[in-house]
DNA sequence: TATCTTACTGACCAATCAGTCATTTAATCG
DNA sequence: CGATTAAATGACTGATTGGTCAGTAAGATA
């Protein structure tokens, strides 16, 4: 009784090209969702579909693929950001707006969003890649809006608010609502529109708290 | 050669009603420094003077540990606070700066300022405790903020910001500057000065940044 | 001072998991 | 097709660490 015809596919396939991004991208899911330390090695590789042996043909270590993920991730959005800081020609108001928008879709609705809660999360345990994120995401991400704020005081549209915090403080409100959704998101009811959020932040940012003289509208 | 008058001091002292407080205080600081699956209970032993074993006289496991460093250490100045605002009696912009000023004092410039980091990085690992603290100190800080900011609508000093996400968007620059505080700030050369940082806050956050109309000053 | 209670110790055990490597097998080449 | 290459496997190990418990000594009691 035999059977004929019978295509056995094979049990796994060479993809030397494509195994470090899907490994890269199983770990990054982990570690934002567990953490550095309680993510196990077996459990990358499964979600990768491979084996742990695989996973170490292609990073030395465990730290390794850490600064991997890290290194991987900090990317393009923001060297485009600044490229759009660069070039834009409306107002300063619209720039700041846009600024946002374009964060939440390019970064803040992806999995990128949790390396920021991963990278405060393992701070303590690898400080040389806490600053190296530091230097090259943060620290860009507060000249940006820094630079934006500085442009529309140029052009007389904005106040001289101190520029020492300004830029800080305007990326407050995006940094939490994406460790937000990376942490107590979860495990509660209420969910974040982040349209309307977003529309709030440029709100309050732009417009403040004070009623004004002439108030409009 | 005898050694007379020689005192022997004790190896260890009975300190039954001390220990479970300084084991769970060097918990809270090794675990905000490293996580909780990083922390080793060795460690936390060593660093509260006791050994292991005398750890789990006290706690049955690393994870109840864990629980009862949350609970015991979730933040009590919020009811003053509370307190505060339903007492106060001067402008709402006073009031808001005042809820600020407080917040840093009794709040961000403790080491309570690390547990927000460490339910943030936990939350996963741990969902119903970081529930717990949403409900009981996140929630609450909002309300706080949405309230101080409703009082100032009520009392015509502030505009109608949409009021869903505004107490929201007003902590977040302050919980970023204690998340800062336990995360990059150790790594990093430059240090925020945490007055000026609070002066800019509430700076922009009544202001904005848009010039208005009549410019003041 | 002798006796008793119990807070505390630290050696130990068992489970976990990062990292290794001899073996297997998919894919390529002559 | 058979020979060759190397991608992938998975059983194994050594180190780490959560958790246990028999023994020790602080300090109370009489």
């Amino acid at each position: 009784m035999s059977l004929p015809a019978k295509i056995i596919e094979p049990r796994w396939e060479r993809r030397k090209d494509a195994r470090p991004g899907e490994l890269a991208a199983a770990a990054l899911e982990l570690f934002i969702e567990r953490g550095f330390a309680a993510t196990r090695l077996d459990d990358v590789a499964k979600r990768a579909g491979v084996s742990k042996g695989t996973l170490y043909l292609y990073f030395d270590s465990k730290e390794d693929l850490f600064k991997a993920v890290i290194r991987e991730g900090y990317v393009a959005p923001l060297a485009e950001a600044e490229q759009f800081l660069a070039t834009f020609e409306g107002s300063s108001s619209d720039l700041i707006c846009e600024i946002f928008r374009r964060w939440w879709v390019q970064v803040g609705a992806t999995d990128q969003a949790g390396m920021t809660k991963l990278i405060i999360a393992e701070a303590g345990n690898f400080p040389e890649l806490a600053r190296f994120y530091h230097d090259e995401v943060i620290q860009r991400s507060h000249a940006l809006l820094d630079h934006a704020i500085k442009r529309g005081i140029a052009r007389g549209e904005f106040r001289d608010v101190g520029h020492e915090y300004s830029g800080r403080i305007s990326c407050a409100p995006m940094v939490m609502i994406m460790l937000w959704k990376h942490s107590f998101a979860p495990c509660v009811d209420h969910q974040i529109d982040p349209e309307k959020y977003i529309a709030t932040i440029t709100d309050m940012l732009l417009n403040g708290l004070t009623v004004r003289e002439s108030p409009r509208k």
